[in-house]
DNA sequence: ATTATTGTATTAACCGCTTGGTACAATAAT
DNA sequence: ATTATTGTACCAAGCGGTTAATACAATAAT
């Protein structure tokens, strides 16, 4: 999976989604070691700090937690996993539903939109 | 419709988005005068000149024209804007449903989200 | 004719993000 | 014991976006 990071948003935001999202969809086991931060860095063609502030947030908020010197692990706090997962989604269709029907698409047209998007 | 701008991006494109669909959902009708690049940084509670970038960006891909010092006119070119909205709306699309996905969800789960969040 | 309003241009300053470079303490690996 | 790896901290430089302040020419409004 491509980190897709572009510029119109700051990095490190994005890094802490594209995390978020590797998490909640087990790309990473609730306990699972992670890469360290230079491995990161270097995956994500990104400065290490630029990783370590990312991860920062990410621990500040719970989802991982560091070991001194033996690493940086996901919690294991499966509920507050499943959690980020509903808080995601939600605030995904928060956006797009919104957004169509400004767009003056009536919610028919995007219920259509939807379903025929999804098959193929 | 606030403008609610946020920090995350630039504001300058924030405006385009913003502007892009007041021309699509008709805010601004085809041919519109718009308000002074003054009027509208005020009202945004922008710099006029982030306002002026903006508007220059939307100039320059044909959603208005300036007429040097009566005022800045939407264009009348009904065909671009149908076109907009569609790319738009395709746009929206294309981001949702792949983070959806990402998120761990069925296509039937998202379906159901989407058709039990429009219904309220 | 005079005034106000229009879009436009320019400059300096500030701020947040990013990078590159360096460094350190703690501990795992050898 | 020595070495490598870990997270962490710091600083300087560069860059893009934003603001503020001015200014100017063209023309609409008076």
């Amino acid at each position: 999976m491509p980190w897709n990071l572009d510029s119109d948003r700051p990095i490190f935001v994005q890094i802490v989604e594209h995390l978020q999202y590797d998490i909640v969809s087990g790309v990473y086991a609730p306990g699972q070691k992670l890469p360290s931060v230079r491995d990161l860095a270097a995956v994500a063609s990104v400065n290490p700090n630029t990783m370590q502030r990312a991860l920062s947030e990410l621990e500040r908020d719970g989802y991982m937690h560091s070991e001194r010197t033996s690493g940086r692990f996901i919690t294991e706090d499966t509920h507050m996993i499943d959690e980020l997962k509903t808080r995601l989604a939600t605030a995904q269709i928060n956006e797009f539903l919104p957004r169509m029907e400004r767009l003056g698409l009536t919610k028919e047209e995007i219920l259509n939109l939807v379903e025929q998007s999804i098959k193929e």
